[in-house]
This record gives C-alpha cells, sequence and structure tokens, in this order.
DNA sequence: CACGATTTTTCCGACTTGGAAACTTTGCCG
DNA sequence: CGGCAAAGTTTCCAAGTCGGAAAAATCGTG
C-alpha cells in the first residue's frame, strides 16, 4: 500500500506519521500545554522549522492521525455495493468508522474530547476535520446517487446529519455517564434519524 | 430593554457593537484581509489594545453579531408553549432564526459564508458560534422534555441535526445555484427529518 | 558518479499576543 | 459637590509565533 512509493516519499510520510504521533502522544501523557512545535519536533527528531512545514498549528498535528483513519473509512464507504440504498451504507460504515478512529487507545481519545471541549483551537481543529470528512462523504454520496454536487442539497445533508450526529455521540460518551459502546451509540442514533427523530418528549437514547 | 444597565455597562456594550459593526464593515467592503485589530479599533476609535480586550481574535469580532442575533432566537424557542412538541417549535423558529441573522443584509451574508468557505480561521469561528448556539438549543430542549442535559444524549442529538441541516442548507443557499428563499430550504429540511431522511436514490431537494 | 529536484535546516525580521502599570471614566456615598 | 473605589482604556513592551530566503543535506535518474 504505501510500498510503490519511493523512498523520498516514505521518508516524508515517516516524518509527518514521527510528528503527528508524537504531538499526539505529548497531549495524552503531559497535556495540550506540552504540545509546542519545539517538542514535538524533538521527539521526531527534527527541526522546528520542519515542524511548521509539515503542519500549520500543533492542533493540526495532533489530529491528523484521526483525519488519516477518517478518511479510509470514506474509502471503504465508496466501495460499498453501487445498489445499496446510501442510508444502509451510511448505518454499516459509521460504527465501523469511529470504532477505526479510536483505534486501540479508547481512553486517550475520551482525554482528547475532553480537552476540545474545553479548549477553542482544539474544538475548531476537530470541527474542521469532521468537516473535511463530512465534505468527502457528500462527494461519496453525490456519486452514488447520481446527485450533481453543486447543484443539490440532498447529498450535503445527507452527510453533515450523520455527522452531526458523530459529534454528539462522541461528547455523549466522552462525558462518562454512560455504560453503552460508542458502536452501539451510533447504531440506535443513526436508526432513529432513518426513522424521524423522536417527537414530543423525547425518549432518553441511553 | 437595555435600559435597565448603567452607564458604565451600556458604553461596554456600545464599544462591543462598535467594534464588531466596524469589524463588519471591513469585510464587506474590503475585504477580509482588511480587518486588521489596528483598522477595527480606529474606526470604532479605540486603541488596538482596546480591540483585543474585547475580542480574541478578528473573527470573533467579525461574528459577534450573527452570535448576538441566534442568541435572541433561542430565547424565542424557550418562550413557545411549554406543550408544544419540541420538533414543532423548531420548526416554527429556526426558519425565523436564519432570516433574523441575516438581518437585513441578505448579500453580505452571502459573502460571509463565501469567505468562511475559503478562509480556515473563519471557518473555525462559523462553526464555534454554531456549537455555542446548539449548545443553548440542547438545554432549552433538555429543559422542555425533562430530559437531563447532562444524562440524556437526546437533546443533543436533537439540537445537533436542526443545527447542521442550518449550516447545510446556508452553504448551498450561498452557493448561489438556487432559487429558493433561505427560510423555505429550512422548512423543507426541517420536514424531511422530522419524516426520516430520504432513502436509497436521494431525491434532489432542489 | 553527477546533476537537478526536493527536503531539511539555519537564520531572522515581521507580526501577534497578552501582562503590567499609568491614566481616565464611572458609580456611590458622606 | 468632592473624593474614593471599581472598572475600563491606553501605552509600553517582552515573549512567542509565523513564515520567507538561502544554505546544506538527501534523493532520483541518466
Amino acid at each position: 500500500m504505501t510500498s510503490d512509493l519511493g523512498l523520498r516519499e516514505r521518508k516524508k510520510l515517516a516524518t509527518r506519521i514521527a510528528l503527528s504521533d508524537a504531538a499526539w502522544s505529548l497531549m495524552t501523557e503531559h497535556g495540550i500545554d506540552a504540545v509546542t512545535a519545539e517538542a514535538v519536533a524533538a521527539a521526531a527528531d527534527v527541526s522546528p522549522r520542519t515542524f511548521r512545514n509539515y503542519f500549520a498549528s500543533r492542533e493540526e498535528a495532533i489530529l491528523d492521525g484521526i483525519l488519516l483513519r477518517a478518511n479510509r473509512l470514506v474509502e471503504a464507504l465508496r466501495t460499498r455495493p453501487a445498489d445499496e440504498p446510501v442510508w444502509d451504507s451510511l448505518a454499516h460504515v459509521l460504527p465501523d468508522m469511529i470504532m477505526s478512529v479510536l483505534g486501540e487507545r479508547e481512553c486517550d481519545v475520551a482525554t482528547l474530547v475532553r480537552v476540545c471541549s474545553e479548549n477553542p483551537a482544539m474544538l475548531a481543529q476537530q470541527l474542521a476535520v469532521f468537516g473535511r470528512v463530512e465534505r468527502l462523504i457528500a462527494e461519496v454520496i453525490a456519486e452514488r446517487t447520481g446527485a450533481d454536487i453543486e447543484r443539490d442539497l440532498a447529498p450535503h445533508l445527507l452527510a453533515a446529519v450523520p455527522g452531526a450526529t458523530m459529534r454528539a455521540v462522541l461528547n455523549f460518551w466522552a462525558g462518562g455517564v454512560t455504560d453503552a459502546t460508542l458502536p452501539d451509540l451510533v447504531r440506535t442514533s443513526i436508526a432513529q434519524l432513518r426513522d424521524g427523530l423522536p417527537l414530543g418528549r423525547a425518549a432518553p437514547v441511553a
């Protein structure tokens, strides 16, 4: 998968990953304030200036790994059977997506969500990442439904709504007041969206 | 409404409004790059340092008026009849909200949306504003449905989904490929959400 | 190996950010 | 009214951030 790249390209990728990994570790282990260009660069054995060549901000570096994994899941959405209803494809891919984004480090992600809720810059970057993923999802949806991404509202709506759902679920889950697993929460919420949201007195989902 | 404030408070408010108005005008008339702390402060007849006392960034200053008006509409949601189903309240208030946010300056808002889609910092701030409004909406919903804002997912979902819808509609409308009015687009989309999103081949909404 | 292309590094000037203290304005009370 | 405390504004400035430019190192290819 990465083997069709030359040495130069592989090194660039390695540097990028080393930097974002270092940024992530610094955040989870020593807090967001420990994530400076100097510290991250030192951990990845490059100059601070090189760090800035790769990332415009520490927030971008920290979330780069998540963006990467999210992009892979968008690809998964693209390879679903062409005749599957969009909504089924989403329901199938999203729970996996959220798990993949987590990787093996559940509690670290809970930390991330908490940091994002306290730190404006991190929140902004988190929302930016979601926005970019949503844009890609809208494109896939447009492609499969034959909609025109420039002229139709539907694909954007169909991407934005599950996106908002994922965000709400993540924040809820990271709050720590539920025993439900993340994929289950996603499944439940997606199912509710498909059937129309609860009216009147909203039934607590969990 | 503002008359129960002392002179000091009124002056503070006036300064804040003068600054955010100046920031808004500078953006619409001379572009985002013209909005510097110096220029905004000069236009509002205060020192640059005072500008920074009020706003952490130019983006915050530009969008402060919109946040203000959005907050007022959240209040409108709060004063809807207590026995009205949440979803009806939202359907009733959101089209007004989007119009009020516009104020009289439709084309300026289209400019804003375009700027936000090109400028990462503005996009971040726009999303932050949406996020804060959504949080307030979630609180109102929790209050009226008897849900616990800390322990239930439903109010957050019910706030996030219309929020995402508003964002999608705004971007679509500002794209300029539709003749539909903004409130009509909102109404159509909200109705679709209530009934469950379109499946399979997504019907173009407009 | 050698040359061009790309990446990394060093150096550095321009810009941003926010703390500290002086100064001005406002609120309040004798 | 006069004066004092609280709050807001301004000036000054030190520390930090950002990104351009050119030198140095590394890589791809003939």
